[in-house]
DNA sequence: AAGTGAACCTGAAGGC
DNA sequence: TGCCTTCAGGTTCACT
């Protein structure tokens, strides 16, 4: 599930606990997710402490006080669960999963707060098409998971000037083109099916075709800059407004209640008001697209 | 070069 | 109830 906005409002979430608290222990319990955890990936965290939590595209990023990155991609199933007021740092009762989620607690950081309360935070992954990695802070920029990458979804620098920039002689879908993360950086299926809708786009169209010169296209790039900025901003929004709410009930963070016009709603009645079309669902690259063929052009 | 599809892995949901 | 198939929000890699 995460993309951006998710993986913001995580950030959003652990800040509170992990923001200048120190690692006191880690429970690494398999060698790999996605790819093998670092080498010594204990050894390196024990006693370093977090100096800021930041975000890059759906990368988390925890920032340690010897300068090096602990670098968290989610995947697809990943997720973090905080325990306020762990009693214990002793990583040996919780060695033995007790019930199927916790078959999946992959790590497990042991904090001491910045105000000085013991808390734990779980990172739980059943695909485990997440990862985690230490990177030097310095070289993060120059790393291969960041070194292509294309610019936020958020903020100024994506406005339709950007995006006749990025998508010009492009033949590649609009659908493709905004899932390049070499583009812009963050969106992913939901995100974008529901930023085509806004923008009232067909997603079959060729990305190039946006990105000529006539009015009517400088309207189309404008028009869907607009729409990526305001789904990614509204869900950011959704998230931060559900949170506290989440984290009181059981801790679980990354997941919270959307409401899609597009996504996941083959069958329904467009939600453009006098659009009498019908949400169809379609195969792109592999994937589902959802989207109104009567009003997305 | 650019674009498409398979692969990675587990769990949930639906059909029979 | 259970077995089987299909599908899932991400990314990389191997092909055309």
């Amino acid at each position: 599930m995460p993309e951006l906005p998710e993986v913001e409002t995580v950030r959003r979430g652990l800040q509170p606990v992990m923001e200048n608290a120190r690692i006191t222990n880690v429970l690494q319990r398999r060698p790999d997710l996605r790819f093998p955890f670092p080498q010594r990936f204990c050894e390196r965290l024990c006693g370093r402490s977090i100096t800021a939590l930041s975000r890059r595209a759906k990368y988390l990023l925890m920032h340690l006080d010897n300068s090096e990155v602990l670098v968290s991609h989610l995947g697809m199933s990943g997720s973090f669960r905080i325990d306020e007021g762990a009693a214990t740092g002793n990583p040996g009762n919780f060695s033995l999963p007790r019930n199927k989620t916790e078959a999946h607690d992959h790590v497990v950081f042991f904090l001491t707060t910045e105000d000085g309360a013991k808390a734990k935070v779980t990172y739980n992954d059943p695909r485990r098409f997440g990862f985690m990695l230490l990177v030097a802070g310095d070289g993060l920029a120059e790393h291969r998971f960041f070194a292509n990458l294309g610019i936020e979804p958020t903020g100024n620098a994506l406005n339709g000037e950007m995006i006749a920039t990025l998508f010009g002689g492009k033949k590649a879908p609009l659908k493709a083109a905004l899932l390049d993360q070499r583009l812009i950086a963050g969106l992913g299926n939901i995100y974008v099916c529901e930023a085509l809708w806004r923008a009232g786009l067909d997603p079959r169209r060729k990305a190039g075709t946006v990105a000529k010169s006539s009015a009517k296209a400088k309207a189309a790039c404008d028009g869907l800059a607009d729409a990526v900025r305001t789904v990614i901003s509204d869900a950011i929004e959704a998230g931060g407004s559900s949170l506290r709410d989440y984290v009181h009930t059981d801790g679980q963070l990354g997941y919270f209640q959307h409401r899609f016009n597009v996504y996941d709603r083959e069958g329904a009645p467009c939600a453009r008001p006098g659009c009498k079309g019908t949400i169809g669902r379609i195969v792109q690259s592999g994937r589902s697209t959802f989207f109104c063929p009567s009003c997305q052009r």
